[in-house]
Order: structure tokens, then sequence, then C-alpha cells
DNA sequence: GTGGTCTAGACCACG
DNA sequence: GTGGTCTAGACCACT
């Protein structure tokens, strides 16, 4: 399903969320496709179905998901102006910065977290 | 003392090892130099020894304190190629790559991301 | 449960994690077996549940199980290869020769040491 | 003086008691030489001649030294089957047990162990 | 007076 | 019900 490992600290219902919003906004999944309902997704993952909800939940909170009550969950149309992907972008850039001064305040280097950004870009291309 | 306002979220003794472990990177904290007491710092900041104490003790696994009980706790002696240091970089490069990953996938140019760490280096000269 | 008689000297955490790290490298206990969880340790064991913690928090910290916060505590797959074992085995010599060093120090001949461990060996075979 | 590290979590009587006790049993010092002042030598280490004090006591109840009073602290004869030397030796093997049988169950093997033996029976030579 | 350990008991986020 | 955090307060070994 949405494979992600149940240990690593983070709680389940945020790693999962990092993972469907990840591929929400890389359009791996398209706007108005439907999620897999929570029962299947709770079955298949072996977690608590509540913790699915809550994942859903955070997701249409953020203006990622839109849920039709009694049909499912739907990806929402995202325009690069969206509200939503504003303050999520927002969010993102503050821990960005945050997790720099801590990588700079360990000795790190300018340089090197520049050159992190450029071959994180290009990976992905 | 180490002046923070504690706020929700983080936990109080993660907020402290934060402001702690600052001081001593940047050097305002000198080598061999003693930290205030536990219980000290614990009445001032109005929160538990206990919690103190869990700070100091995260403190010295990480190699940026030592403690000898019955006499204080002391700020190591760090050089650049010391294990503490470099083991505390690479989790912090790890954690920023994250950060921009998360940041890239929000739509966040590299352009900005560049541009961010430098404003940081800038702030810090 | 973990039957151990609580004795002076060591601390009672410590004697706990000596314990239940024999089960998991022993193979006693299984990967991803879970463990009891801490309230029922303490109750058991007539000790405070914080003193369970501090254990499974050490156990954590050194790679033996994994925590996975509201569902429980759970022993950790390991390999020969694993960098928790490697640490762990590395730091067992050097404690294995301070006290082979301070033996022989003390006129205890090398072959008596070297009877010591055959006679062990044998033991738990 | 008697070179020993604060750090290193040992309690600091503990450390330098270590430390005499190998110049003693190796040879270093000799039968009936004195050992330098209390005060001497809390004030060359840094330490406080409490701590000197419990050293010098210790040692003097396992039948390393003996304390003439007013006149100071003296090494010992030891001869092979002095019960000073006797009981220490158990205890040593003791420890040195322990330690095996821990490095054991991290998967050392039995190999390993003599050969840490018999090298550190070569360095000492 | 210092750090280290322990108890008793509470609250929270999570599942 | 689970682990994680926190408080209040105690005792101990060591300096």
């Amino acid at each position: 399903m949405f494979s992600i490992n149940i240990q690593g600290g983070k709680p389940i219902y945020e790693q999962l969320y990092t993972r469907i919003s990840e591929l929400i906004l890389s359009g791996s999944m398209a706007p108005d496709e439907k999620l897999p309902p929570i029962r299947e997704v709770a079955k298949d993952m072996g977690i608590n179905p509540n913790t699915v909800q809550k994942t859903y939940q955070l997701l249409e909170q953020n203006g990622l998901i839109y849920s039709v009550p009694a049909k499912g969950s739907y990806v929402c149309k995202l325009t690069e102006e969206s509200d939503a992907l504003a303050s999520l972008r927002k969010k993102s850039i503050t821990q960005f910065k945050e997790s720099a001064i801590n990588a700079i305040n360990h000795g790190v280097s300018a340089k090197t977290l520049h050159e992190e950004i450029d071959s994180i870009k290009e990976k992905q291309q």
C-alpha cells in the first residue's frame, strides 16, 4: 500500500501523512483521484483504522484531499497559488531554515549545504 | 541562566538541550567550563531537577559535556575531528536533507533554498 | 517475568538491562517479539515504572529493542554485522581486556585465564 | 603524581586505588617504600584530601599498604601466599569471568579471547 | 552541595 | 492500554 516503516520514532499517522502528501504533491496521485478506503489501508498496512482516519483528516485540514461522505476521499486540485500549498510551503521553509541553522551550528559549511541541495535537485530530475 | 521561554510542542528537556548545545558549539561556553548545577538550573527555570538531569545526560551521551559526580558538569573539549562532533554533524546533515527534500516537494525552488542559506550565514557573522 | 533477584551494588535498571540483553543476544527472545509492557514488568518486579522505562530506553539506545509508542516494545533484528552489535561487542572486549590485565597484575597466570574461558564455554553448550 | 583522568565515570578514589595498586603489585613501588603524604597527593592532583584518604584507607583495608600514625603510609611486603593478595586475586578472577561471559554473549569467540590474553601477556614482558 | 538513582503518581499523544 | 514526559520529593555515594 503506502509502504512506511513503523519504527523510526515518528508517529504512524505522521509518517503516513508525509508519504501521501508526497504522492499528491509530486503528481503521482492525480487531482480527483480516489484514495483507497480507510479500512482497506488499515488492513493492508496492519495498523489501526483510527490512525488512518487521523491521517486523512489531517490531509483534509491542510487542503490536500476532500472527502465526500459515504463515497470516499479524493485528491484536491492544487494550483501553484492555492492557499493550501502556500501554507504548507511556508511551513516547510521554516523547518528548512531551522535545520540549516542547526547544521551550520554543528560546523557544516554553507558550501556543503548548497551542494546537498544541488544533489537533491539532480536526483529528482 | 539559559534564558529560554519554554514552549509547548517540544519536550522541555529537548529545548534545553538545543539551547545549551548551541552555546557549546558556538564557543560561548569554553571547554572545561563548569555548567551550573542541575538543581540551580531547575530552580531558576521553575522546572523539575529530573528534567534538567535528562538534558545533562543527553548532552553527556552526545559527548558535549562530561559529568563528574559530586563535582559538577563540564564542557568537553571539542576538536573538529572529535567523534562526538562528527556524529552530531552527520545527524544534522541528514535532517537538513530531509527538510530540503520536503521543501522542494512543496514547490520551493532550489534558488530560494540557496538564498535562505546565504541569509542565515550573513546573520551569524 | 524476567526473574532476577535485585541485589545491592549495581543499579536496578542496569541489572534488568543485563538480564534482558542476555535473553536477546542468546536468542531466547526472537526478533520482533514483543516485550512485556513497562507497567507490567514494574508491577511484577515490585519496582517503579520509571526504572523499567530507563532500562527499555537504554536497550533502545543500544539498538537491542525498538519502541513503538502506544503499541509496545519489540526485539530488534540483529545480524552479525549490525552496527548495534558491533559497537556492544567492541565495548565488551575492551572491558574484557581491562579485567584480564587486572587479573594478571594480581598474579593470575595466563594459563588460569585460558582455563576459565574454556570452562565458561563448556557450561554454555 | 599518579596520573589518572577525572573523567570516565568511575569515582576518583577508585581510579586512584587501581593506579596505586598496579604500581604496588607490579613492583614499581617496593615493599616498605613510603607513599607520598595525602595532602601532597591531593594538592598535586587537584583533588580533595578526603578522596585521597579514602583511597589510602581502602589500600590499607586490602592489605596493600600499612600506615604508621604521624609518620605516613608504606607499601606492604606481599608474598605470593599472603592473604591480601589471595583475596584480591579471587576478586579479580570473578570479575574476569563476568566480563568473559559478557563478551561471549555478545558473540565474541573464545578464540578471540584467548588471543587477547596472549597479546596482553606479550606486551607486559 | 553535587550528580545518580529511585519511588509515587500524574498527564499526554497515540493506537 | 502503551510508551513518553514531567513533577515532587527522597536517599546515596562522593567531594
